[in-house]
RNA sequence: GGUCCGGUGGCAGAGUGGUGAUGCAGCGGACUGCAAAUCCGUGUAUGUGGGUUCGAUUCCCGCCCGGACCUCCA
């Protein structure tokens, strides 16, 4: 079995992966938070993700993908509280938009996806254990997590106390003890959500839910756990110094994976600059699996520059995968994923050096290799492509018109017209489609 | 300001201490009524100045440029 190697943001290394159970590899994925569409940089997180999850159902027996729903916010009470409703209503749609939207993109649903609602108890759990081991205090109200209690605080993203306060630039509350602690739990006014605790009727803090949400669904250490590489501080940096304080000995996630952030035009995609691109609108430009493709183009821990003429690029990419396979049609993908498309996979999930690997193998598929088809469709399932069928890809659904007009070409270059034949082709070119002559008078569409 | 990352051909994008993958685009050719697709051939690159070395794109240092984090963000 090839070893895999992944890149650990915790000691800023690539190493051999090694589960702490290998019969049940358990990993979590900081999900979104349920106010609004999904943007491109949330699909290039998922997509990563999912080829890690593929890999690993490849490598070991069983894996637990866990991923979370963030459904208590400020953003999302102060939606409610624009629109007076609930935050079930404000939340129902991008919960259902993100699964549509990711669906698009062939990604795999996790196995628990678990929401912040539904683990009131675990947060308040975990609250009470901090208090009681000396890592948080109360004041005014609020619960907070004393930095000053957590020695190994600021060793994951790499900073000091002295740079957290040097570098805070927001105004400190009075009620805390030190610049960098964060909120555990907060009141609620009787016009915001709230649920009913030792500290009085309030909310979590944005960084408690997933601890308790891993807690409950991975347990206190788990293998894996990945997100942006804007997650690294604070979230992150939280979420360990939560859950390590309040797990005295545990060790929470073993291996933490970052991915780095999507540009668009040179400069970060991000919901404070409003240059995010709407997963959903890209998806309407480009097929879903083209989107993908383009997001793993580029190595997970390098920037990607997006850009429309990087989506279509992608597209003739999969047109050529895609008609290797097409000349075996209904091959069955091979048992075993090709060695060349392995080892770049498992080396820190080198998806460019995969898709080298494939491009040798469609290669080998378009003069004839069958084996290389088969080896082609099972390096895909592992990638998650190559989900339709050639037919499918090249042309979808062809309208009837576009057929008869195709129909009609056929029959005028039967004749030896080619002046209509030429005008015909037009026609189609003109209603989005290509046609391709094949062999004895036959022919193919596909969408241009 | 502090911390960190990166600068590879027209574009995208890997690897590597020893003559620089892969794709897209371009050019020439085959095939085709013409195309499309496919095939064959083909040109162009390691930001800059030093250092280490028999040899550096790869390691080290300076400089220039770009980006990220330090605040809600995947």
């Amino acid at each position: 079995m090839t070893q895999l190697t992944l890149y650990n943001t915790r000691t800023r290394a690539k190493a051999p992966f090694t589960p702490l159970d290998a019969s049940n590899v358990r990993a979590y994925l900081c999900g979104p938070t349920v106010y609004d569409r999904a943007h491109l940089g949330n699909a290039r997180n998922v997509v990563i993700f999912d080829i890690l999850i593929r890999l690993l159902r490849r490598l070991y027996p069983r894996v637990t993908y866990v991923r979370n729903i963030t459904d208590i916010d400020d953003k999302i009470n102060n939606r409610a509280k624009e629109r007076g409703v609930s935050i079930e209503q404000v939340t129902e749609g991008p919960i259902r938009w993100y699964h549509e939207d990711m669906g698009a993109l062939f990604t795999l649903p996790p196995d628990i996806e678990p929401r912040a609602t539904d683990h009131l108890a675990e947060i308040i759990e975990i609250i009470e254990r901090l208090i009681q081991n000396g890592h948080a205090y109360v004041a005014e109200g609020h619960v907070l997590f004393s930095v000053a209690s957590d020695k190994e605080y600021g060793k994951f993203s790499g900073r000091t106390p002295d740079e957290l306060i040097a570098g805070a630039r927001v105004d400190i509350a009075p009620y805390k003890r030190d610049a960098g602690d964060f909120v555990l739990w907060k009141p609620s006014t009787p016009d915001l959500p709230g649920w009913p605790s030792p500290w009085g009727r309030g909310r979590p803090g944005w960084h408690i839910e997933c601890s308790a949400m891993s807690w409950k669904h991975l347990g206190q250490d788990f293998d894996i756990h990945g997100g942006g590489d804007d997650l690294i501080f604070p979230h992150h940096e939280n979420e360990i110094a939560q859950s390590c304080c309040a797990f005295p000995g545990s060790h929470f996630a073993n291996v933490w994976v970052h991915n780095r952030m999507l540009l668009v035009n040179g400069e970060k995609m991000s919901k404070s600059l409003g240059n995010f691109l709407v997963l959903h609108d890209v998806l309407a430009k480009a097929p879903g699996e083209a989107v993908r493709f383009l997001l793993m183009r580029s190595h997970y821990r390098s920037t990607l520059d997006f850009s429309d003429a990087a989506l279509i690029e992608a597209r003739k990419e999969l047109d050529r995968f895609y008609r290797a396979l097409e000349t075996h049609s209904g091959i069955e993908a091979a048992a075993e994923i090709p060695a060349s498309v392995l080892e770049p996979l498992c080396d820190d999930l080198n998806t460019p050096g995969a898709i080298a690997a494939l491009h040798a193998l469609a290669d080998a598929a378009l003069a004839g290799d069958a084996s290389a088809a088969a080896g082609l469709k099972a390096a895909g399932a592992v990638m998650g492509l190559f989900n339709l069928s050639p037919a499918q890809w090249f042309a979808g659904d062809v309208p009837a018109e576009v057929r008869a007009l195709a129909d009609a070409r056929i029959a005028a270059r039967k004749a030896r017209d080619f002046a209509q034949s030429d005008r015909l082709r037009d026609e189609i070119a003109a209603l989005g489609y290509t046609v391709e002559d094949g062999p004895n008078q036959t022919y193919k569409l596909r969408k241009s």
